[in-house]
DNA sequence: CGTCGCATTGATATCGCTCAAATCCGGTGG
DNA sequence: CCACCGGATTTGAGCGATATCAATGCGACG
């Protein structure tokens, strides 16, 4: 589902390029700016007391960033370019008075703000699984497009994908093996394919 | 934030009481309903393959509940009343309408979609941190009125927190024990405080 | 009273984290 | 073209935090 950025927008926007690693924005900056991606990626990171980067949404190609601005006087956690970007720089109060004004940018906008909240919960979901397992095959089942396939291909690394699942690098490395060698999964390349065990002939209990 | 039923809503939607228990709808049903909690508090799971519940959202008296029904034809999963509750049970397509023609309800809309965006990926931010105390400093940290006071009322059982956190319960009773006797919070009847310990001369590390 | 669910604590098993090391691969500079 | 480098990928070993299984007390409720 990449979005073009909406024609209105075109116009209160401007491009900019960041290098990889650049800050958009600090926690606590006066949040001024909604930003919507061209190409490369974006993360909303907040560091732990231990230094550690908790990874709070990464954004890619057609996706906004940093929505939130809009209802709020501050950023509440850094956003920085993970890679190479190119990005549509856009001032809230524009945004701001194009949803008072412009009735079907305002519907698109809910209709954004609604899937991106239930991709929240999906990956909240994920998180509330036990076992490395579970949650790579809800992450292919529920990230495959529509569940009709079960199969989706990697954006990223592997290794950003732990960090999706909340899991070290280590262990879904050897979660994948051996899930690889019972049959359940197929990769080529930065595909995962789940085969749907016939197994499991389940009890609907309730 | 626990909101009043926008008053051109309260024309649309009809009361309705449900008992513990009792299903709001089951995933696959078609979504014909938003609903709005004035009492009680109901839940949204979904079925793991194990039979195991897992909690996807929590809406506690003064929040919506299901808003996704909006933008999709079908529930994605199920809704159930965990405790009594009365609900405000509004008819999508007059959500529809009102958001089309009513200005000022378009925002406000928007502006509780931001905020439950927010609050999930606070949840994720939660569940990404390893360690239950960590989770718990957390919570207690993110669920106090704007980190303003470090304190926090639970809104109901230690099991649900535990849920919440995602560890076992068993678990959330051992960390709250050695995190109290360590004195690194307090316990008043549902009352969770913690003390911010002096410690931890941070070194502010890129 | 009897039962049910929450709270609590103990014992044990296990999964995933941590630390370590080897390989692979693409890019870069000589 | 080759040597080298950094990051991703893998695999190994060991340990510790959590899940799991169990038992008990306790208060609410019928």
């Amino acid at each position: 589902m990449p979005f073009e950025l909406p024609e209105p927008l075109q116009r209160f926007s401007r491009l900019q390029n960041y290098d990889r690693g650049e800050m958009l924005f600090r926690r606590g900056d006066p949040a001024r700016c909604v930003f919507f991606v061209h190409s490369g990626e974006v993360r909303m990171l907040r560091s732990g007391r231990a230094g550690e980067d908790i990874l709070l949404h990464r954004a890619r190609p057609g996706e906004f960033f940093a929505e939130a601005a809009v209802e709020c006087p501050r950023y509440l956690c850094d956003g920085i370019a993970f890679q190479a970007s190119t990005l549509a720089v856009i001032p809230k109060n524009h945004l701001a008075s194009l949803m008072d004004n412009d009735r079907g940018f305002s519907r698109q906008w809910n209709s954004l703000l609604t899937r991106e909240l239930r991709a929240a919960r999906a990956r909240i979901e994920r998180l509330a699984l036990s076992g490395v397992a579970e949650r790579i095959r809800h992450f292919i089942a529920s990230e495959g497009r529509d569940s009709s396939s079960a199969e989706v291909v990697l954006s990223g690394s592997l290794k950003d994908l732990a960090r999706d699942l909340g899991v070290t690098h280590e262990a879904l490395y050897r979660t994948l093996a051996s899930m690889q060698k019972a049959g359940e999964i197929d990769r080529k390349g930065s595909t995962l394919i789940l085969k749907l065990v016939p197994a499991q002939r389940g009890k609907p209990r309730p």
